[in-house]
DNA sequence: GTCACCGTATGATTG
DNA sequence: ATACGGTGAC
């Protein structure tokens, strides 16, 4: 059978074993992806399953693409033995998409059994927090003292691990005295009714209530156990709670199972990824006759020797890390595709097998700098294509001095992430109007949209019909149709109020027969959109009426490929969209992105920039040793991203949202022991930052002053000598205190 | 009442 | 750099 002739031996079983679940925990470029790649065109081309009856889950739509792509290809590959058809065609494609959007499509159809409307919206993060600031607003809670983006968090954390309000409300009782919970607690209460009132959902409700409604319509539940008979997950070592159950209820009865990851790759526990999930899922299908199928591979596929050196050196470190887990090899088989096959130090240093790159840089713009002419020079003496190159950083805040040298130096680049292409207000305004067409329930948009492009309806106007409505308990829409009955509005008022109505009504009735490309475009032109931004005439504007001509394309293009054309499925395409699904890796640039989106990936060529302590690891994950766990998982992820050339740099000063950050080298820097392996090691003499040694004073330890006895430490920011720490005394009394000028003990 | 402008505060990682 | 709240002109 010669699909299966792409895969190693042990790769090959677990592509054919389907006697009982399969578990995949494996480490980097061991051919995770490929195993559930395969596993499913094998199952369907040799086993003769359904594609209807196959679920692949994976971590972005991007991810879902690619391998959608590659199963195709698989399937309609000449075998020459068996095919469907001459043709090859394949008649139906298993369903390959993110937890998300695989729930937002089960919500659509089957929503209505827990009384929710089945055109509700949703709602991204951005839309999330205005409704929790109005929420703060009605509860009289002043978001200076109490932010809004704390109580989104906190809501978030619940949803991620299946707690609704209720039961959010009752264990912040079981707890006691906690006035912030209490808080949380009547903000995620009031807010979840107002989604519901909106007939919106959140990201995170997504999931959960499709659990909801799994756990309270069993027969909803068996239709889809029936229509999911086949289940793989791709990345499952950064599942939450919430996506576990799903997964879980979903597989119960049939448990045709296979999930694949790596504990050392988990970089999601921040949104309540827990690593649990996959190191006890033998647990979960105990049960099952042969018992699940374990697979450990480490051999690396992707990285030269020199760079899995590195990786392993590193996540050593990791003190919770399986001691058994062991380290990456180069496999024995690797082909001599683009690399030699063995490579020792020696062949390293003699060019062979490229060495990685530790370089010390004064401060970030000459990073940027170095990084775009290293990769420049690659380009031209190596011939290594640019979209084969990618830059990493921690936040994203890093990238505009990177862009700034690429495209001084006219390199062509790509940026994954910042602001996202629907994350732009005007477009946001756009979808503002499509969404209160369809949903009219929508309050959060219709407001949004009332006043926009300016037409006179101001604040105090909006507040009225809102005072009306709530007073009558009915939506903001259903005031605006009654605007009539409104008191305390001006005759001009009313009368502005009236045309936008009008407006309203006749797209409603236009939008159910145009197309959402002629909608769009109508839209704009009618509300004069464009005009409005060629009046402000900045160099902004001009932006955004770029960014509504290419809304508009991306309309009309749906259209084009989709079968199912309304505005609609449009909304739920783009609300679903991250940041990594628009990045097209086909073209020729290099490519700038977050740590967090190149998970799995890989590049020939890989430059991690800002290797500096308080950036990577990030000051916020100093205290907890969990969280700097994940910072050096983080790192790992980013080192195996790279086949051949790997660059580490950081910098003694970096100046980023206006304030300067004396870092020291990163702590992981001499943790992969690359200055020993790097050719061009510390090359800029007196320069370099320090590496980094572990503070004494961390926030959480206990501390004595000579003057002021013992206390705690609250706060620790700068390093070394320049460290000021904020210390709690016995009596209570906060106090700032700098290192260089006290004598302070530990204890 | 509405709108455009200016000052101030405030920044992780994301589907 | 962007998101807010306050201010003055219409
Ligand atoms: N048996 C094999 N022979 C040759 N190349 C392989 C084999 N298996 C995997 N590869 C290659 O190794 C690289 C990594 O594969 P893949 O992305 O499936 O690994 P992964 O385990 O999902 O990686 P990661 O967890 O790091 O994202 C790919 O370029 C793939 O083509």
């Amino acid at each position: 059978m010669d699909i299966l002739k792409d895969l190693n031996e042990r790769q090959r079983e677990a592509v054919e074993w389907v006697q009982s679940p399969v578990l995949i925990l494996s480490g980097p470029g061991s051919g995770k992806t490929r195993v559930i790649t395969y596993r499913i065109a094998y199952l369907i081309k040799e086993l003769g399953v359904d594609p209807f009856n196959i679920l692949a889950v994976t971590f972005t739509n991007k991810a879902a693409d690619e391998m959608k792509e590659r199963v195709y290809r698989l399937l309609t590959a000449e075998t020459g033995k068996r095919g469907n058809g001459e043709t090859g065609k394949v008649s139906e494609m298993p369903w390959i998409a993110t937890f998300h959007s695989t729930c937002a499509r089960i919500l659509r159809h089957d929503i209505y059994r827990i009384g929710f409307d089945r055109n509700f919206v949703i709602y991204d993060d951005l839309d999330q927090l205005n409704l929790i600031k109005e929420c703060l607003k009605e509860l009289e809670i002043d978001p200076k003292e109490y932010r809004a983006p704390a109580f989104a968090a906190a809501i978030c954390r619940a949803k991620e691990n299946l707690i609704d309000y209720e039961s959010y409300i009752i264990y912040t009782k079981a707890r006691g005295e906690d006035f912030y919970r209490e808080m949380a607690a009547k903000v995620y209460e009031h807010y979840q009714k107002k989604l519901f009132k909106n007939n919106a959902l959140d990201f995170d409700d997504l999931i959960m209530k499709t659990v909801e409604l799994f756990r309270e319509k069993p027969e909803v539940l068996e239709k889809y156990q029936e229509r999911f008979i086949h289940i793989l997950v791709d990345e499952y070592q950064d599942t939450n709670h919430s996506q576990y159950a799903f997964t879980k209820l979903l597989a119960s009865k049939y448990k045709n199972i296979c999930v694949v990851g790596d504990e050392d790759q988990a970089i999601y526990a921040f949104r309540s990824a827990d690593i649990r999930n996959i190191l006890e899922f033998e647990k979960d299908y105990a049960d099952c006759k042969p018992e699940v199928f374990v697979l450990n591979m480490m051999e690396d596929y992707r990285s030269t020797q020199p760079i899995i050196d590195l990786a392993n050196n590193l996540i050593v470190y990791n003190e919770e890390r399986r001691k058994d887990k062991g380290k990456i090899i180069l496999p024995k088989d690797k082909k001599p595709a683009s690399s030699t096959s063995t490579v020792d130090a020696e062949e390293a240093s003699e060019g062979k097998v490229p060495a990685p790159v530790l370089q010390a840089l004064p401060n970030e713009l000459e990073e940027a700098e170095y990084v775009m002419d290293e990769a420049r020079r690659l380009h031209r003496k190596e011939r290594i294509p640019y979209h084969d190159m990618a830059v990493f950083y921690r936040v994203n805040a890093q990238s505009r001095v990177l862009e700034d040298a690429f495209r001084k130096a006219r390199i062509p680049y790509n940026v994954v992430g910042a602001l996202g292409f629907y994350e732009h207000r005007e477009i946001k305004d756009i979808v503002a109007y499509l969404r209160v067409l369809i949903n009219p329930k929508d309050s959060l948009s219709l407001k949004r949209i009332m006043n926009v492009p300016p037409r006179g309806i101001g604040k105090v106007t909006v507040q009225k019909i809102v005072d009306f409505s709530n007073k009558n308990k009915i939506t903001l829409w259903e005031g605006v149709k009654k605007i009539e009955n409104v008191r305390g509005l001006s005759p001009r008022a009313q009368w502005l109020v009236k045309n936008f109505r009008n407006l309203m009504f006749k797209y409603m009735e236009l939008a159910k027969n145009l197309g959402v490309g002629e909608l769009i475009n109508k839209l704009i032109k009618e509300i004069g959109y464009i005009k409005q931004l060629e009046k402000e005439d900045t160099f902004t504007s001009e932006m955004r009426i770029e960014n509504l001509k290419e809304l508009m394309d991306a309309a009309h293009q749906f259209e084009e490929k989709s079968e199912n054309k309304s505005a609609q499925v449009f909304l739920e395409d783009v609300s679903l969209i991250s940041d990594i699904d628009t990045w097209d890796d086909k073209a020729k640039a290099v490519t700038l992105m977050t740590l967090h989106n190149a998970k799995g990936l890989e590049f020939d060529t890989v430059f991690i920039a800002g290797m500096e302590e308080g950036f990577l690891p990030h000051s916020n994950a100093f205290s907890e040793e969990k969280e700097l766990e994940e910072e050096r998982r983080l790192c790992y992820v980013g080192i195996t991203r790279a086949k051949r050339h790997l660059y580490l740099t950081y910098t003694d000063r970096r100046r980023l949202y206006g304030n300067t950050y004396w870092g020291l080298a990163s702590r992981f820097i001499a943790e992969t022991g690359v200055e020993g392996l790097a050719r061009r090691s510390l090359g800029v003499g007196g320069e370099a930052a320090p590496i980094f040694r572990r503070e004494r004073f961390k926030v959480g330890v206990t501390i004595i002053h000579p003057d002021f006895g013992k206390g705690k430490i609250i706060k620790a920011e700068g390093f070394g000598e320049d460290r000021k720490i904020e210390v709690v005394f016995a009596g209570g009394e906060k106090k700032k205190i700098a290192l260089k000028y006290a004598n302070l003990q530990r204890i």
